[in-house]
DNA sequence: TCGCCTTCTGCTCATTGTGAGCATAACTAA
DNA sequence: TTAGTTATGCTCACAATGAGCAGAAGGCGA
């Protein structure tokens, strides 16, 4: 950053300064398979393609204010787990001026998915995530009956890095619980695990790993309405 | 970013925008210790204390390119291993005026910590890394004598943030081998490690795993003028 | 020259984690 | 009551890891 010695030489108001935006990747599951939402564009540039709900940076609003702020207006959704992905600065990705923009990932519960529309404009769109190795193959969102949709400026980088780096946290961070209800079945775990993989897991070693691993605790309920036998109820168990 | 919607009623133009910046975290070994370079500010704000190098972003200017401008023209160092870090936003993080600092990592072989000075106001101040767990605790730059040296603005948050992302990426990643020479022996390698970790390892299981992950090949040579066995040098095998 | 010291290198052994499969439990639907 | 289905707990083989040991390969001092 700034040395006074740039200062003192330069005057960087006097300069053109880029604008800054933040984009946000708001990833849940619906019905077992991972989900973005997006807003389709009316207008040109990019008319009809499908782009990541963002806005500006306000001056004296700090980065992730930016972003709950976004999360709260455009997409109506009062608060999710947001973190800072990445930045991105290529100088022709928006057509119109230069901007420069910082990704956030949002995980949102089922609860949130479900419940859109609401003064949101925001669709849900499913990802489709090839397992393709641990590097993560090409990303794509797709409608329900699998038809590709177009992402807007390089929205589809921002998004493969997000499906990226929610793999990457998988088995050592909590990012998986922040998809589930309170309550849920190891069954359920697995899923979100699987989906966000793109890859089916051994069952008898996950169960293993993650109740060894002494994260989650059961809640001595079990889930109700199955045609079998019904899975104890486990919750996240932040202490340990 | 930028819906339509909002271009349509707002122009941000009109609107004051946060001054872009990056920052280099430039980190290397010297003598087996992680190593970090910094600048001495000369006036105020934060006169007397240690900052990283960095610069403003030119509005026809990539992030990674204004990065490698700084590392050229600051640092004097012709090219490095650079890795976008994260952004730090925080309003009041310079009291001049608001600017939005892109961090970048720079990976750095010893060859360039020695062959400093040479037009770049640079100094080496070694990281001490206490290990304090998987998560990191505090970070801080000391002086070869241990005295602490007093960062300015949130550099010190940058820095630990890069010790930990270094730490993350270690096992998985080549990280290592951007900081040793050509030719290494799995000693050295290890050093290398523990470095940066903080932490001593397991030796004949990081030589097994080293040597069964195939990413290194042995030269065929050995290292000389040791006063017991001379070990084999390894090279980076970036085919496998 | 000849032991002595140090580190490298390759080996074994016990412990731990993982992949795979099987038997039993628990529930619904017919 | 029985068939069907999934949950849960178990065993077994195999791979990875931590720890230690013996021999190899060099310099050094007597």
């Amino acid at each position: 950053m700034s040395e006074s010695e740039f200062l003192a030489g330069y005057d960087p108001a006097a300069y053109e300064r880029p604008a800054l935006a933040v984009d946000l990747v708001l990833l849940g599951l619906r019905s077992g398979r991972l989900t973005v939402l997006l807003t389709r564009r009316s207008d040109p540039p990019q008319a009809g393609r499908w782009a990541l709900p963002g806005g500006f940076v306000g001056i004296a609003e700090t980065l992730d204010a930016a972003a709950e702020r976004v999360l709260r207006d455009k997409a109506r959704i009062a608060r999710a787990r947001l973190e800072q992905l990445y930045t991105f600065g290529a100088v022709g990705r928006d057509p119109r001026m230069r901007i420069v923009s910082v990704a956030y990932l949002a995980l949102l519960p089922e609860r949130d998915l479900a419940g859109l529309g609401a003064g949101s404009d925001l669709t849900a769109a499913s990802v489709a995530v090839p397992w393709a190795g641990e590097a993560g193959g090409p990303v794509s969102a797709v409608t329900e009956r699998g038809e590709a949709l177009a992402l807007a400026f390089d929205h589809a980088d921002i998004l493969a890095l997000a499906v990226l780096r929610l793999r990457g946290k998988l088995d050592y961070s909590d990012v998986a619980f922040a998809l589930l209800p309170e309550h849920f079945t190891l069954r359920q775990l697995q899923d979100v695990h699987e989906a966000i993989l793109g890859a089916p897991l051994n069952k008898s070693a996950f169960r293993r790993r993650t109740l060894d691993r002494g994260r989650i605790a059961p809640t001595g309920a079990r889930e109700a309405g199955t045609a079998f036998r019904p899975a104890e109820l486990y919750r996240f168990d932040r202490s340990r």
